[in-house]
DNA sequence: TTAGGGCTTGTACCTTGGCGCAAGGTCAAG
DNA sequence: CTTGACCTTGCGCCAAGGTACAAGCCCTAA
């Protein structure tokens, strides 16, 4: 049994996106259409819904479209190209990493701020804004 | 001593943005020129150092421009208005708290990827892409 | 035959945080 | 008087990840 081929809208539908999306995965080469019908309609396997699903996985990763791109094209490539996956998947990783380092110094950052300006003194002077320069000593407001 | 005017590049400098920048900056109301001179330049105050000082440690904070521009309104307003401002860091650190744990949702989804992924065998035939479509079970790849 | 739904293309728009350029006004120094 | 640095305005551009709309083609059912 061959393979259905899906018009755009009902790859669309498949897959959960809509229309126009597929459109826009496609002019930047995430999927491709099988070819074009005798209307000049797009025709895409029906497989391509599971690509786009693994683009879905992806993005939840935090891939970007361009990564997925470059993640698709190996796949594509090379059969089974495992290798190249899991540095990709490795970086990805360390990126993530740092992402959440990032967040936690902020988050202490602002866990100071918020001590200060939890303070909700009516005689409170303090002046964020002249703290910022360094000129005023972060105030106790109190 | 009355406060030093400053131009528009005198700013910039000062602040270490650029030309363009405070203009921008301007567009979004985040400062504000104190005046114009004879000659239709802008004008600043040199304390507006101490406010784009401020708005970079905003940033650093997480707030975007738009929360920032917030921020400076209620601090314009009123005088010592420390209640609003610890409303916001408190929204700004559930915020974070929250991006934080969506990261480390991630980190582990990836993680098992890459477990999966780091396999790198020869005869490795999982497809990742049916994979994620959930037509074929997660390989051990060994 | 006509209405509708689906498809085609090109194009513009959205947000965020700016950058960059052109055409012109202004000012001080040489 | 001219040159260069600085300023003015208005515009268009970038990434990311889409959304939206118009004008037109295609096909089918009533």
């Amino acid at each position: 049994m061959e393979q259905q081929s899906l018009t755009r809208g009902q790859l669309a539908k498949r897959s959960g996106k809509t229309f126009e999306t597929i459109r826009f995965y496609e002019e930047k080469g995430l999927i491709r259409h099988h070819y074009r019908d005798s209307s000049n309609y797009r025709r895409y396997r029906s497989s391509d819904s599971d690509r786009l699903a693994f683009i879905d996985q992806a993005k939840q990763l935090g891939f970007s479209l361009r990564e997925i791109g470059e993640i698709l094209e190996i796949h594509d490539r090379e059969a089974g190209a495992c290798k190249n996956l899991s540095q990709k998947a490795q970086l990805k990783l360390e990126e993530i990493e740092a992402q959440i380092k990032e967040l936690e110094e902020r988050r202490a950052l602002l866990q100071r701020f918020q001590n200060c300006a939890a303070l909700d003194l009516a005689d409170c002077d303090c002046d964020i804004i002249a703290q910022a320069s360094g000129k005023q000593a972060p105030c106790d407001c109190g």
